[in-house]
DNA sequence: GGAAGTTCTGCAACCGGTTGCATGAAACAT
DNA sequence: ATGTTTCATGCAACCGGTTGCAGAACTTCC
């Protein structure tokens, strides 16, 4: 069994409460007897027990980190940077994936309230109300989703959609499509509402849209339809998905139509053509998002929801070219 | 505050340890209490407090998962299965990234360990010497690594090379490039092992390679030199990589070389021409660790250490064809 | 009608720490 | 020499549960 404060204790002829604090107020012990102590810890391997500290500080030092789904290679970044910025803090993390599913995600937020200190909530797919009913009970921070009263990081794909279409413009595109996300997405009314405000440039939304690659496929005739120079989809997955279908009719990417996607997932470096894309700053969310909620928790009761807007930018690479003659 | 055992106590006018046995041993308690004590819990809104029932059980229903990169394709859905696995049977996982550093490895796995009941340990890169010692503390289980006296679960890649060469054979080919992994991989030299005992063929083996994209676009010299006409990649980043390079160099695939990846990770799926791998049962992975790690957590000192060897199976798409003419 | 079981509940100690308060000793001031 | 601080440590209650033991109430059996 390992050891206890108590076999410290014993071992090393003082009050437990001497070794507690030799861990967690050293300056409140005598350095000689501190040494001793650290000594014969070192010697016993005691490690202090988190849980049992958690009882009686109220802290855990864990944290949740939920998301709809691990496999999306979206999450992955932001899961890696979010749980290394926490480590640097002395705090661990829990994953938990919720497969899209409300529920799961909603039963997971209660099971893991007593065990952390506060919740990551990446993409949540409850509804704002059961998320504010939540959010009594333990701090969140939420990325990517707009919700008054809580701390939030955001990623500005709003600019990212202008970006891109700037691009598209000096490329000399006029009639562009924007390929739509699914119906409820945030990020998708974010897009659509900074392409409608763009000066000098005919614009088609197409959809909503299945954000996967094969609700990108499936477009690809309203893309054609829509006599369109150039495309900005939802995302990278759609946006492949779109380059498939072209192919598979003989249009040429970007030689007949220039193709943009948001994210700058993984693959989207290794397809062919490699995908122009809105760089998304996902471990930089990751990143905010844990410092957000660190600092909830640290304020306590006093806190004030903190709202970070992240900028995204273009990549640009072979899926987009000058439009043709 | 949440409600505690007690405030349930008190609403029902019974003591604590009827609370408790309402929640813990059910059929010890009268139904009708039972049900009383059900009602008013659920009206106070209290959960249990498995941080303090781990105090006393000593069993704290949560799993350590250690992976050494987060962001590599490959992990996610072992991720996501193992910890979708672990939720069904109530254990909660913490998620954590080595960052490929052994160092930060054995940190983790000793200030997980009060916490967790068991740890996986994926792809681990610490020496055997320290994963048997830290095995002292704790129950693991090893994935995709040999380690004697400990669970165990490996990908049969062995036979996964195999069954990718077989296919080759059929399509003709009979001069045929290994691009190996990293010095010391397990996988590089299951591979190797089943390649080089293959009847029929004529094997070159290229490497060692970085296991990245890159180490693949830097081996089509390489390949090219070695004469073959089809190859066998240690993973899919790899295969990707080196078809990248075959097209720079205007050899095309599969048309002049046929190429065949391992691990069938997404991006695989989507760049062209689609990638023939040999399919690494992730998922199946992911679920047989935990079932692993429980059943010795269930054991105790008992535990006996069990091994799991996965099938592989091979995913035939574009990559591959008739050796030409 | 009393002994022997059952079934249910309460009591209290315990898990591994933390922390407010009390105490004793040493250091300083007067 | 005395009074006042300061410093270091011990004491004991507490965090939110669990669990072995004991006893009360109720059955069952002879």
């Amino acid at each position: 069994m390992a050891a206890t404060i108590r076999d410290v204790a014993r071992a090393s002829g003082v009050h437990v409460s001497t070794v507690s604090r030799t861990f967690s107020a050293p300056h409140l012990v005598n350095p000689e007897t501190r040494n001793r102590v650290l000594a014969i810890a070192e010697d016993l391997g005691y490690r202090p027990n988190r849980a049992a500290r958690a009882l009686t500080t109220g802290r855990t030092h864990n944290l949740g980190l939920i998301v709809a789904d691990i496999s999306n290679p979206f999450f992955p970044p932001l899961i890696k940077a979010a749980q290394a910025h926490a480590r640097l803090r002395d705090y661990h993390v829990f994953v938990a994936d919720t497969d899209e599913d409300p529920q799961v995600e909603e039963e997971l937020i209660q099971t893991l309230t007593k065990q952390v200190d506060g919740v990551l909530l990446c993409s949540p797919r409850l509804s704002n109300r059961a998320i504010e009913k939540l959010g009594e009970d333990v701090p969140f921070v939420v990325v990517n989703r707009r919700l008054k009263g809580m701390s939030t990081v955001l990623m500005d794909v709003g600019n990212g959609a202008r970006l891109a279409i700037e691009h598209l413009m000096t490329l000399g595109h006029r009639r562009i499509a924007l390929l739509a996300g699914p119906a409820g997405s945030w990020t998708s009314r974010e897009m659509s509402d900074a392409a409608r405000a763009m000066d000098g440039i005919e614009l088609s939304i197409l959809g909503p849209n299945s954000p996967t690659e094969h609700g990108g496929l499936a477009a690809a005739d309203a893309v054609l339809a829509a006599d369109v120079t150039a495309v900005l989809a939802y995302n990278d997955l759609m946006a492949i998905g779109l380059v498939e279908g072209l192919d598979e009719r003989g249009v040429e990417v970007p030689g007949r139509i220039s193709v943009v996607g948001v994210d700058d997932i993984v693959p989207g470096r290794l397809t062919r053509p490699k995908l122009t894309t809105v760089a998304m700053p996902t471990e930089a969310a990751g990143r905010t998002a844990v410092d957000l909620l660190l600092q909830l928790v640290g304020a306590g009761e006093t806190a004030t929801p903190a709202l970070a807007t992240l900028a995204t930018h273009l990549i640009i690479r072979d899926s987009t070219g000058p439009v043709p003659p």
